[in-house]
DNA sequence: CAATAATCGAGACGGTACGTCACGTCTTCTT
DNA sequence: AAGAAGACGTGACGTACCGTCTCGATTATTG
């Protein structure tokens, strides 16, 4: 492969030997990222010139080819890069709450400039399989995974029913927030997170079954929505 | 305004005069339209060029600028144009019957060569705002408005609850289709389709009523949303 | 032929009868001619088009097509209607007076707006030979069959020699001016097209023969200069 | 200003540092130059086009606009460094001799294709001044100054007027060439150089002394010039 | 008084070349 | 060997005119 891993500088493979010439200078690899960055937080993708970003950053343009095959990969890294702002669950004792404190920090993401590199990553990546697998692979399931968490936490105290499908549930939950991020067809607001929340998780619980009393607790709990 | 809609050819004006000159051929564009769809269905939005466009469809390029100011609305008019295969909502009297057919009917557009067309609308939508509302007023909201009517019936029937916000409904429902379609992280089936009908629907139920023995707790649970 | 002569509008041709249709239209043929003069006035040769002169005239395209074939045809009969000023050659008894004064109004026609219009032509002229014959046929033969006259009082009178080539001495002589204003290393002056006139012209004096008295007037002549 | 002389690859400034960044192509810059006398050589100046001349260079047309500014200066360039033929004066102890030879040469080359490119120079220089500067610069008056060396040596030969204005001279011998070759009314033959010289350098010659007998009466005609 | 016929304006048509921009590659000297 | 600088061939951009064509409207002659 020729181009490397931007995030590994060739000065520190494995063996303890550097090669020899000049190592990679780490300090244009932080400029190209940044230039990038700055120029998708304020314009779209299409203005997004692998030239615009060597001259922002001062910088060769063959040094941003040297370690980038193209425009969707050093969106990737950068975006990669770019410390998104925490996106944690929080453990509150119920999912529903849990939920709708993520998903009110995510849309505060969506609306940041943030929101216009999400937006021109998950727009390169319908042309460029590579970007949206890097989108899903460092953004999307890291989060999901503590969703799975947050969610069998509320299977266990039996706010869920046992054999919902997670996927499916955070589809509905999630797939809400991206249409409108994407589709602009109505805004993203923390209320709008909540109701949402609330519709589809009741659609998760457990079923009631007939003369069946013991549920009552359960009822209880996820009256605090 | 210089472009002017290219759906209204000035041949059939309201007031009965046609202007002077020669005028729109509507067989150019046709071509137009007819060859921007192929480019579209067989490559990728950054692959479609104007000049292609004009090329394919044995046009002059000017006559394509003439009519449309950008790619973005030239797709928008493509699509808008492309008989969109009938997504229409049938009535069978069960709310989840009726969604989850015409989801079906969805998903099955895209994952067919018109869904390249929907992808690259709505990548392209992300850095031209006129975009996005082509597919807005002319895709998403005639279809919404057939599904509002669909799930009246459903509230009429008493298989939904009467305050429920329909848009938020909807939102759940097919956002978790478009995520899945542009996020690529899982199949869109129709099994899928079914659970997720199932799911997002079975949270808008109606409350139970008091009396009724087992759904009592439930109905209170909800109440508060 | 498919383009009549513009000059001749088909409503006088010879046979008394006229052709049935509409008649062309002189004040359209008098407009075109105008605009396309107005502009080779104020800017060059390649900034004269088609489509200038007919929105000038307000006139349609084809109309200016119908009637010459090409830009180098509208400007020849733009340029033989421009009513070119005086440039008659005086009989004042002295050759040399006589050219010279025609001569000084040559050049203030060539340092006038008129002059872009010859400099256009002559442009033109240089990859369009119907362009430059009719310059030659329209402008210059009239003018060389008045300065033939000319000199040829001049021989009576005993100022230029018998067998002289007049064309050879009037090449010598406009060829300068003409020289001057097309490649512009020198100003045209009125003094400059003088001592032109006094050198050239004393190149085409008579031979002085040994003995010979009959010169005396000769030199009387020239003394005037 | 953005355009270089073309002439001067950076690769040989003042100081003998050369600028970082690839060096100017003196490949390209030939096939460019040699591209357009080829065009040129057989077609007209309208029918020359940048693109043309860069695709039968086999050069991107960035590679034109980057050095010339226009098509004016592509000629101009193209033309300057065509290896003009000789064209030097000999010196034969004959002013008319010298000259008359001179003009031969001169005529030969504007007979020959050539002349084609001197004359698409001169049409395009009547609307673009930079070209004709350019033509009056590198043509023109490195040959005028060896024209006055000639004259001068005619003068001190006593074959010419002491105090002839040398320009005027010029512009009457060279004036005529140029109308004939300009607007074609008459051929350009070696006869016709031969009397055009006789003729105007006769009307150059010294005035008569007093006391040679017979050119008394002309020596006084001509005194008062 | 129709019918016929050629003109007029307007302006869209398929083209060609314009001059610009970014692409991704290359060649040079410097670090 | 990597750096910046920047020229290279390529190819699409959006514009301007080319010369041709279709329109409805106008203005004449002819039957």
């Amino acid at each position: 492969m020729h181009h490397k891993s931007s995030t590994t500088t060739h000065g520190a493979n494995g063996n303890g030997k550097r090669p020899p010439g000049r190592p990679r200078s780490e300090q244009a690899r932080l400029a190209i990222l940044r230039s990038t960055l700055n120029i998708l937080g304020k314009a779209g993708f299409s203005d997004l010139t692998i030239e615009g970003v060597a001259d922002r950053a001062a910088v060769g343009k063959a040094t941003v080819y040297r370690w980038w095959p193209n425009k969707g990969a050093l969106i990737a890294d950068a975006f990669a890069s770019s410390t998104t702002p925490k996106l944690r669950f929080p453990d509150t004792g119920s999912v529903h709450t849990d939920m709708s404190q993520q998903m009110r920090q995510l849309i505060k993401v969506f609306c940041s400039p943030q929101g216009r590199i999400v937006s021109a990553i998950l727009a390169a990546g319908q042309s460029d399989p590579e970007l949206i697998t890097a989108f899903r692979e460092r953004f999307l399931k890291p989060r999901r995974r503590e969703a799975y968490a947050t969610l069998r936490r509320g299977i266990l105290r039996g706010e869920l029913r046992r054999g919902v499908d997670l996927d499916l549930l955070l589809d509905s939950l999630y797939g809400a927030i991206y249409m409108r991020f994407l589709i602009r067809h109505d805004r993203l607001t923390g209320d709008f997170v909540d109701r949402l929340s609330a519709l589809v998780l009741s659609g998760a619980r457990p079923r009631r079954k007939f003369g069946s009393r013991s549920r009552a607790p359960v009822a209880r709990a996820s009256a605090r929505h």
